[in-house]
DNA sequence: GTCTATACTTTGATAGAC
DNA sequence: GTCTATCAAAGTATAGAC
């Protein structure tokens, strides 16, 4: 008696997620704006009809599209940090960490900054993030966590408040992800580079 | 002979302002993705055909906005960091300016997250900003050269990178602005406050 | 599971009266 | 300058063959 369905694995081929990875594609190229199905479906080089096979409707597409490429992503992120900064100094453990930082807002910003766009995929990213107690502050009581820990073992300096630290660090690499997002990647360097700032930072609470 | 036209001061009464206005309002309750010149005509009071007397289509419509709600108010801003911290200590000038900046980008923030979700716009505010000379960096350039005023005086430690720190500022402002604008009013604080992060901040560099 | 063809809805934009 | 009425185009979604 077979539970499995006969013809597993992939019965077709990966329809779905490539309507998935072109949307998200497409939201980070064009916008959310002006997304249609029907361009979707050109140029994932499928039918508009197989889309509405995979998802009940277009608002469910883009959920699917929100989970994917931000709450996926936030997950194995979230869990990634131990073994990122493992054996490394405050200063190398800051950079190190920061560096990774930025680049999961680079890769995450467009989507979040298009869910902006539309209500209800805006209260469906609140939903969700509430649900798995995520948000920016979770990066911060990652590394100030850190912080505390490197305090008591009298790497950090006793005297600061290593959340509020935590945090302008945390902020340092939003903000350095969002300008190259905002302002395209042909923005020149007009802000001191990431790493400058968090040295900078570093050695500002590292116990002399 | 008169140069001015006649019956001049608001012909007829603000409507173009009423329309500028609705439309601000929606994008930031509804999001742009749906926004529609019939709902925008319907909640302005106006009809459709207004719209295009005053604008030549919605893109210019959606300019307009973008120009009054983001770019005007830059300008403004840019140029009241002086009065905002003559004759402050370093720390109550950065708390004063700090707190100004997160409400600056409390209010900007849902036109520049609603432009990033189209194409055409989001090229409209890169090109005006190009224009202009402006980006996170005026702010994070203006701060470091008060910084480096008071260093100079003093006032600040002699071995700061105050560009490094001045990032971290501004960064800092930044996040609890987002935070909030991507979260809602309902997200708790579960960030230490902006101005506990200051402080702390402005502790790390004054010198002793 | 995927396609072609099509039904039905909404949208941006205009014509023309006042 | 503002309105009502209207339209062509574009959009989402479905039916039915294979």
């Amino acid at each position: 008696m077979q539970t499995e369905k006969p013809r597993r694995g992939r019965p077709s081929e990966g329809v779905r997620e490539a309507i998935l990875e072109t949307t998200l594609e497409l939201i980070g190229t064009e916008g959310i704006a002006r997304l249609t199905t029907k361009e979707i479906a050109a140029r994932a080089g499928v039918s508009e009809a197989s889309i509405y096979y995979h998802f009940a409707d277009k608002k469910a597409l883009l959920e699917g599209v929100v989970f994917e490429a931000v709450l996926k992503p936030l997950q194995v992120f979230a869990a990634s940090f131990a073994e990122r900064v493992a054996g490394k100094s405050v200063r190398e453990a800051l950079l190190e960490y920061g560096r990774a930082l930025e680049r999961f807002w680079l890769r995450v910003l467009p989507v979040i900054s298009a869910i902006q766009a539309d209500v209800e995929l805006r209260t469906y990213l609140r939903e969700r993030i509430g649900e798995l107690g995520f948000g920016p502050h979770r990066g911060v009581r990652i590394v100030a966590g850190f912080l505390r820990q490197q305090q008591q073992a009298g790497r950090v300096r006793a005297d600061v408040d290593v959340e509020a630290v935590a945090m302008s660090f945390a902020s340092t690499c939003f903000l350095s992800a969002y300008q190259r997002h905002m302002l395209g990647p042909g923005a020149r360097r007009k802000l001191p580079s990431l790493v400058q700032a968090l040295s900078t930072l570093a050695d500002l609470i590292v116990a002399e």
